[in-house]
DNA sequence: CCTCTAATTGCAAATGGTTCGCAATAGCGT
DNA sequence: ACGCTATTGCGAACCATTTGCAATTAGAGG
């Protein structure tokens, strides 16, 4: 069910139930945090715990099959590793418009000297459909 | 010492010494996390309470004096509010470029229907003394 | 299949950053 | 100077995340 056993395998890691389970709801949902995974996870198997959603997770980040995400929050946010992309998140009705600026921002770098691997970006204001729906906070 | 007097007495804040001395030391360093600006201050007055650190670090955030960065790391940075600007972190040597994108960055929300009011930016790579002292991790 | 062993789990307790309750202290308008 | 109220310092609480440990299990080899 799973590419991931190569990555797994290679490493001398095992493919286990919890892990499988872990990495399908995240790459079926979109900008999970740890305990919105969690509570999905149990509803398949309610003996799973909160430590091993953290272990899971740092696993597959490091064998880059998901990315944290920075948002402004206080915690973490997940998601399934794809096509590197950037987050313009709405202030009025919360919709995350994901979008990829890589090549964007690159240039932005290279005109200050810089020479940009990766980039963790995060715009704030109003999806088109807010700022039609009337005057919200400006 | 302060016109920061004036934005507290505008709202029934009183101007402390602890007060003073905070805004004071996070204008003359940038990018400080809570705990150094917290052992900077003891040197002054050793009787400071972290508490007081957290508490003047909200307010002063309140205010717009003060702006509440998150890097990478799990703990927040801070620095005196200026105008908006982004960091450029070389992964070689640590430097943070600091740079205005606002602009340029409205422009790219714009290409995707969205108003942007305020931009969390942070490109990661290489600076370009770095760049030209050898081949550092591609 | 069965065995063996190292990897993994669940649980509870420890962390590290940040916040809160409260009694004592101290700005500041009068 | 006085008094009211905002602010402080302290400890304990909080929340996200990590860790130690004993019990369980994946999966390589027979
Ligand atoms: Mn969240
Ligand atoms: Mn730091
Ligand atoms: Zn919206
Ligand atoms: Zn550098």
């Amino acid at each position: 069910m799973l590419e991931a056993s190569a990555f797994l395998r290679a490493e001398k890691k095992r493919l286990t139930p919890q892990r499988s389970l872990l990495l399908g709801i995240i790459r079926q949902h979109g900008h999970l945090d740890a305990d919105e995974i969690y509570r999905l996870a149990r509803r398949e198997n309610p003996r799973l715990s909160l430590s091993t959603v953290y272990r899971t997770l740092n696993l597959l980040k490091e064998l880059g099959l998901v990315e944290e995400l920075h948002l402004g929050e206080e915690h973490h946010h997940y998601e399934a590793k794809a096509e590197e992309h950037h987050h313009l998140v709405c202030l009025s009705c919360g919709k995350v418009i994901e979008c990829r600026l890589t090549e964007d921002l690159r240039e932005l770098g290279r005109r200050h000297g810089f020479t940009m691997v990766s980039a963790q970006v995060e715009l704030a204001g109003y999806c088109a459909d807010c700022r039609k729906q009337g005057e919200n906070d400006p």
